[in-house]
DNA sequence: ACTTAGATTTCGCCG
DNA sequence: CGGCGAAGTCTAAGT
C-alpha cells in the first residue's frame, strides 16, 4: 500500500463530472490497484476514488488513473432504443499532485478475512430452524421459494395447513411491505395460494412500515437475533413457575 | 489526519458482530473523529470502520473507538413487542495494536467542496429543457409538482393535453415504480387528473422495472445524459437522407 | 431531531 | 457476466 500525502486538485470523469480544487489530502493507493483520495474530514467516504481494476500512470506532478472503457461497465450497443447508452468513454481519475509532503510504501501482504453475523442472511437461517416464531404453528415449506418476480424468504404453513409467505428483514420499512405485498399478488394467481398471507419478521419494524402492513392484512413479528441465537433469554418467561 | 501501519486486530460489536485477525493494516484517523482500518485489498470500503462522532481511548497496545449509545441511533426502550430489543449496547471498535511499522500525523487544514455534475438533479433540469424527450408532443407545466406524499419530478402535458406525471431516476429499479404509483394513486383523486398517467424516465431502467412499469401502464423511456447535454449525436439519425 | 431519498452507492450471491 | 437485493449501507436534504 502507498500513500502520499500531498497538495493536489482531482478530477473525476465517468460516470458523472466532479472536481476537487486544490487541497491537502491523503492519496491510499492499493497494492490491488484501487485509489482513494481521503481529505481530513468526511470519514469512511473517500473524497474521490477508482476500485479495481485500474490503469495508473505517473508522471511527475501528475497520477491518472484508468479503467479500461468496456470493462467492469456495459459498453455494448445492443440497444435500438432511445438511448443506447452508446461508447461509455471511460472512467479517468485525474490527480494533479503539486507538493509531495509525505509519499511511502508499506508491504502488508495478505489480510486475513473478515466474519460477520447478524445480518439479514442469518436471521433468516436462524427463523428458517424456528419458523414458530412467524407464528403459533408454522412449518416451514422452503427457504427461497422461488416466485418469478424474486424468492419468497420462507414459505410456510399455518397450524391450518394455509400457506403463508415470510418476509425477512433485519430492519423493516415500507419497502419491505411493498415487496411481501408483491409477492402476495403475484403468488395470488397460483393455483391454491389464492388465500397464502403474508408476515413480515424483521429485528426492528419501522412505525410506518408496521402501520401499512396491518392495513393490509399482513401480520408483523419481531424478533431478536440474540435470542433465537440462544444468546440471550427472552424478556418474558414463558410457562413460568 | 493521523496514519498509523501497524500489525493488529479488529474487533467490532454493535449492529453487528465482526472479527480481523491480526494483520498488518492501516490506521486512519480523521481529524473529525471517524476511524477506518484499511488493509491492502478490497479498495474503497474499510475493512472496519466507526463514523463521526466518535470517543477514541488509546493505551498502548490498544485503541478502542466508541459511539456514545443513545446517540446517532435509538437506544430507547418504546415497543412493548415481540422482541423489546433490550439495551442495545453501544458501537464499540477494539483494535488490539501487536506492532506499530508507522505512525504519523499530518495537519491538513480545510479541503474545500466537491463539485459534481451528472446525478439525478442534472437529469431532471435536461429533462425539464426537453420535456418531449419523455413523450411526443410533451409540454413542462412544472418542476417539482407537489403531493401530499412528495413531488412528482416533472409534470407535464401531452399532445391532447391529457397530464403526464414524469418520475426521474439515473438508474430506475422497481422502486421507482412503486414510487410513481403511488404518486398516480395520489393524484387520481385530484380532480381534473383522473386520467392523469405516468412515465418514467431514466439513464437506465432495470428490466423487471420495465416489466412492473408497462403492466401497470406506465411508460418507459430510456434517456441519455451526453445527448442531452448535446455531447454526443444520437446513434440513429432519425429523418436520415 | 427525525425521516426520506440518492449514491460514481459498493458488495455479494445466484442465475 | 448480468441482474437483483442487502448494507454496520453513508450522506445530504427536507420537515
Amino acid at each position: 500500500m502507498r500513500l502520499i500525502v500531498a497538495r493536489c486538485e482531482v478530477r473525476y470523469t465517468g460516470r458523472l463530472t466532479a472536481v476537487l480544487p486544490e487541497a491537502l489530502r491523503l492519496l491510499m493507493i492499493k497494492s490491488d490497484g484501487s485509489v482513494m483520495v481521503h481529505a481530513d474530514t468526511g470519514g469512511f467516504k473517500p473524497s474521490n476514488w477508482m476500485t479495481a481494476p485500474t490503469v495508473i500512470e505517473e508522471e511527475p506532478g501528475s497520477i491518472v488513473v484508468r479503467k479500461r472503457a468496456g470493462t467492469g461497465r456495459s459498453a455494448g450497443r445492443s440497444s435500438i432504443g432511445r438511448a443506447p447508452h452508446g461508447p461509455i468513454s471511460e472512467d479517468r481519475l485525474e490527480i494533479r499532485v503539486v507538493e509531495v509532503v509525505s509519499d511511502v510504501t508499506h508491504d502488508m501482504g495478505e489480510a486475513a478475512a473478515l466474519e460477520k453475523e447478524g445480518v439479514e442472511r442469518e436471521l433468516q437461517e436462524l427463523l428458517a430452524d424456528s419458523p414458530e416464531t412467524c407464528g403459533e404453528g408454522f412449518r416451514l415449506v422452503r427457504r427461497e421459494w422461488p416466485t418469478d418476480i424474486g424468492p419468497v424468504d420462507l414459505m410456510c404453513r399455518d397450524s391450518d395447513d394455509g400457506w403463508v409467505a415470510v418476509e425477512i428483514k433485519r430492519v423493516a420499512t415500507i419497502d419491505a411491505v411493498e415487496q411481501l405485498t408483491r409477492y402476495l399478488e403475484r403468488l395470488a394467481d397460483e393455483p391454491g395460494f389464492a388465500s397464502c398471507r403474508g408476515v413480515l419478521a424483521a429485528a426492528a419494524i419501522k412505525p410506518q412500515a408496521r402501520v401499512l402492513a396491518e392495513s393490509r392484512g399482513i401480520d408483523c413479528v419481531e424478533v431478536d437475533p440474540a435470542v433465537l441465537r440462544g444468546d440471550r433469554e427472552p424478556d418474558l418467561t414463558l410457562f413460568a413457575g
